[in-house]
RNA sequence: GGCGAGAUAGCUCAGUUGGCUAGAGCAUGCGGUUCAUACCCGCAGUGUCGAGGGUUCGAAUCCCCCUCUCGCUACCA
């Protein structure tokens, strides 16, 4: 009996390169409450997929020597690898690649721009080059780029914008009637006083400076940019058609029950999203989790520093469930959580090689050693077995009331608890006691029997979450799955079933020096890979930035730069990046201000002589005039350093 | 700066509408046990529940204020 479809979606992945282990965690969790959910007798629909348009892609492809559509083929291909390599079971792996997408896309774009909602906006003086973002008029910041606040420029070229304002109030309204649809809820809060209370800018939808996306059909010059190429593959990928002949899969999914995204693109899906769903006349996602985001330890993952932790490699050491109940457990609903390969190692052996593993393995061993194997109730009870059978049959009520808020590293937990019992009545059962007095037989057989109905159980409980396992410790009892429905009651094990007679291990204790020199030697492999030796450490990989036009000699001549002393230096209140320096350029001293205090203390600053650009028109920051412009260097965290002369010239001195 | 969240045992966190000696897991110490992967079971802890004030018979829980952390956002000439 079906009780109902259920729609689940992550994101699609970009397609830039390998994911690592924090883009991993999703598909995870996804894939644990789409298996708990077709379990629970859902008709259930599990999409997942790859973003794979846009600048950044053209630009890796230029560099490896290949077309934009071999990098994606072959990215794609390694992203679908590291979710099968996870057990995922997606129904649909959905490529914005895919022509039925693509066509839908253009569709979509078309019916939107017919009805008034996308038109196509001019630019004046309006295009931030760093960003290859253009802005209108309304969104700039003090005339600037609203991202990254750098100088916009004219630019001829044009493109078409969505009126997100139109259906803002309707929005708003929705979000306020229906307190589930974003979660958790501090993100509604974020997305209702940063962008819907304030007023929402309209979106630009295409680009002209690029060429690898899907082509505006009416306007070739122009590809349509990102979110609306992106989120629309949640209804191309189950048959949506924009001129009204939709497919029954689609009509049958459609809306969405869940959408599990990362905590970093709730504002793409709570608010773009369900606009460009009212302009379609579409109903709404039912409700959108923004689920926080793993850590590797505490640093940031880079391969020159040979610690990027990928799921497949973890995979490989620990076994695929391993990874899978690190994940599930170790993040909580809300905060971020953490992952190192001790983390690791030390979930597998208290949870997974003591309680668990050794739990099967104990009980089968005591089964084969007492009774040849044989699982009988000779209905031998005791006081004791009420609180087991109790605590047992009642888990599956507590995993589902888990489950239904999301909250899934609890229900895990809640399983556990189940195995924690098991083990703690066979210490107060005795086996090997009752083992020594023939008249006893009989108990200890009904005791046998309890722990083996209990796991059995347990392993129901567990599939979703842990498929390969449940299956091996149902195989090792020599039993079949459980239903979801029969989890609650205790007693359907089938009498003189036999176990294995050769249990094997399910989870290998680990000593955390084998685990470190494992990591060790990827880490290894890592550095070697980003052109890293032990003899030249400091040889990094070079970065890669959007080239910008070729200018003329005399737009370079424009520009005038000396060498500027810092003499004074102090925080501008109000303001979290911001320092004020006052800085000696031959006879004058010149008032600027840079967002450089997350990397410069004020007093460090001092003394400094620095790259100044002085003929930038002032303006004024934080309420504080600034007279100029200091140089820095930038890697690809964002980390500043500034530009500083190689030999000692004086203040003043001109840069050319 | 604006908006929001948080500060509880060594670590990660739970603590419902204010109420009995403030809890769980992991780690630590001690004891028990041997079927099992040196595993499991039991016991024991320590906590000014961030600081200070207030409301109340009574506050981790409500109010005020302070300090710190985090998220989103603005600022990064």
């Amino acid at each position: 009996m079906s009780k109902g479809k259920y729609y689940i979606t992550t994101a699609i992945a970009y397609t830039s390169g390998k994911p690592h282990i924090g883009n991993s965690y999703e598909i995870v969790l996804a894939d644990s409450i789409a298996r708990y959910k077709r379990r629970e007798g859902y008709d259930v629909f599990f999409q997942t997929g790859t973003d794979e348009h846009g600048q950044k892609v053209e630009i890796k492809a230029a560099e490896a020597g290949v077309t934009p559509k071999e990098f994606v083929d072959d990215v794609a291909g390694q992203i679908k690898g590291i979710c099968d390599c996870l057990n995922c079971s997606y129904d649909k792996f959905i490529r914005t690649t895919d022509t039925d997408h693509e066509k839908q896309v253009q569709k979509i774009f078309k019916r939107l721009y017919d009805q008034g909602d996308i038109y196509k906006g001019a630019y004046e003086g309006l295009y931030c080059t760093p960003c290859e973002s253009f802005w209108t008029e309304s969104q700039l910041v003090d005339g600037k780029c609203p991202d990254c606040g750098r100088e916009v420029k004219p630019a001829k070229e044009e493109a078409y914008f969505f009126k997100m304002s139109k259906y803002a109030d309707r929005l708003i309204e929705h979000i306020n009637t229906h307190p589930e649809f974003i979660q958790p809820v501090s993100r509604k809060n974020e997305m209702m006083n940063n962008f819907l209370l304030p007023g929402l800018q309209d979106l630009c939808v295409s680009r002209t400076s690029f060429k690898w996306g899907i082509p505006v059909t009416f306007d070739e010059k122009h590809v349509v940019y990102v979110w609306l190429d992106a989120l629309t593959n949640y209804i191309t990928g189950i048959g949506y058609d924009a001129e009204g002949n939709s497919t029954e899969q689609y009509k049958k999914y459609w809306p969405a029950d869940l959408h599990l995204i990362g905590k970093d693109i709730v504002r793409f899906h709570t608010i773009y999203w369900p606009i460009f769903l009212m302009a379609l006349g579409e109903p709404l996602p039912k409700q959108v989790f923004g689920h926080p985001w793993l850590l590797a330890g505490d640093g940031k993952m880079s391969k020159s520093k040979g610690n990027v932790i990928y799921a497949d490699d973890l995979a490989n050491f620990f076994g695929v469930d391993a990874v899978r109940y690190f994940m599930i457990h170790e993040m909580p609903f809300e905060n971020d959580g953490s992952i190192t390969w001790e983390l690791m190692t030390e979930r597998v052996n208290s949870d997974l090689a003591n309680v668990l593993g050794n739990l099967v393995n104990r009980t089968i061993s005591m089964s084969n050693k007492y009774f040849g194997g044989v699982v009988e109730d000779k209905k031998v009870t005791d006081a004791v077995d009420d609180d087991l059978k109790a605590v047992v049959t009642d888990t599956a009520n507590r995993v589902a009331a888990k489950m239904e808020d999301l909250h899934v590293a609890d229900a895990i937990t809640e399983i556990f608890t189940l195995f924690k019992r098991c083990n703690k009545y066979i210490d107060e059962t005795e086996p090997w006691v009752l083992a020594k007095d023939e008249a006893k037989k009989d108990r200890l057989a009904t005791v046998l029997y309890n722990l083996c109905e209990s796991i059995n159980i347990g392993a129901g409980l567990l599939w979703p979450f842990l498929p390969e396992t449940a299956e091996k410790i149902c195989k090792q009892l020599n039993t079949k799955l459980r239903d979801f429905d029969t989890l609650t009651t205790f007693g359907l094990l089938e009498n003189g079933n036999k176990v294995t007679e050769t249990p094997e291990i399910l989870f290998a204790r680990l000593d955390i020096k084998d685990v470190l020199a494992e990591a060790a030697r990827i880490g290894e492999i890592q550095k070697a890979e980003a052109g890293v030796t032990e003899e030249n450490g400091e040889e990094e990989k070079g970065i890669d930035i959007p080239s910008k036009d070729e200018i003329e000699y005399g737009d370079f001549d424009k520009l005038q730069f000396q060498v500027g002393e810092i003499i004074a230096c102090e925080e501008v209140k109000n303001s979290k990046k911001l320092l004020c320096s006052q800085v000696r350029i031959g006879s004058k001293v010149k008032q600027i201000v840079s967002g450089i205090k997350a990397y410069y203390k004020p007093e460090e600053m001092v003394g400094k002589k620095v790259m100044v650009l002085v003929n930038l028109k002032p303006a004024t920051l934080a309420g504080v005039l600034s007279e100029g412009m200091l140089l820095c260097a930038e890697d690809e965290n964002g980390n500043l350093s500034l530009m500083t002369p190689e030999k000692d010239m004086p203040p003043g001195a001109e840069i050319c």
